[in-house]
DNA sequence: CAGTATCCCTGCGGATACTG
DNA sequence: CAGTATCCGCAGGGATACTG
């Protein structure tokens, strides 16, 4: 997603480079995909048809885009059998089991709040339409 | 960025819907500025122009946009001080500096596998324009 | 100071026909 | 079966002039 590299250091109290790396690891799970596809493939191995299959609405492309993102940056494996038809199982990493374990984390977070998420929304939306007409009269 | 709403659940080992809480937290965090004005507002009240100068190469429109999707989140606190000139303060809610939290995980994932990351692109690179050529003669 | 409004452009992602 | 090639639409994002 090209993320700013640094953004200013006058506050000794934090480094924003600290956190740079995870602007590294978005980038890498914030296709609308990758996510679906880490998550298929953490398992075991699994083939090209049987994620299309599995995934439901990816097309061929993006489906084709994601494994070679992900197989690229080494969080997933392919594996071709020279048989024919041709047979190509995906198989995430132990790298990627781990970076699906994190998301762990997030999933709890994401539970834990998702009440207070939908009720600042509310709110927020309600404020957006109902405040331009304080007093009427 | 509007991710699939579910994707199959043909092996009963896991349920995909598990991870989708996953995906809203990706989505709120995707955005290109997202992590940065999380991070910058992490430590406490900052003003709009003190962002700006902070986040280096952020447009005032992507500050604004990125601000007030966080706030609708409620992500993000916003504090007008009526005085003259203006003076708009933002600050991260609990919830957000727990969100901040977890991304540290991913940063000790990314610190840690940054290296094998980096291997794994030049490897594929290279793979991809050498191999047309295996037998010159 | 803290935004909003406007214009433009790039690249992600959808659909699908074709191929080894 | 497992892709690649092609075309296209749209939303995210950049630049910047204007305003309460």
């Amino acid at each position: 997603m090209e993320f700013p590299g640094k953004a200013g250091g006058m506050d000794p109290e934090f480094d924003i480079k600290d956190v740079c790396p995870v602007i590294e690891v978005i980038d890498r799970i914030s296709g609308k995909w990758s996510i679906s596809v880490l998550v298929a493939t953490a398992h075991g191995p699994v083939r090209f048809t049987e994620l299309e299959r599995q995934i439901t609405g990816i097309s061929r492309r993006m489906l084709t885009l994601t494994l070679r993102n992900l197989e690229r940056d080494g969080l997933l494996t392919r594996t071709v059998y020279p048989t024919v038809p041709p047979r190509v199982e995906y198989a995430a990493t132990g790298m990627a089991r781990e970076l699906y374990e994190h998301l762990a984390g997030f999933t709890s977070w994401a539970a834990r709040h998702q009440g207070e998420i939908a009720a600042a929304r509310t709110a927020y939306d309600a404020g957006r339409t109902a405040e331009p007409v304080p007093a009427p009269g």
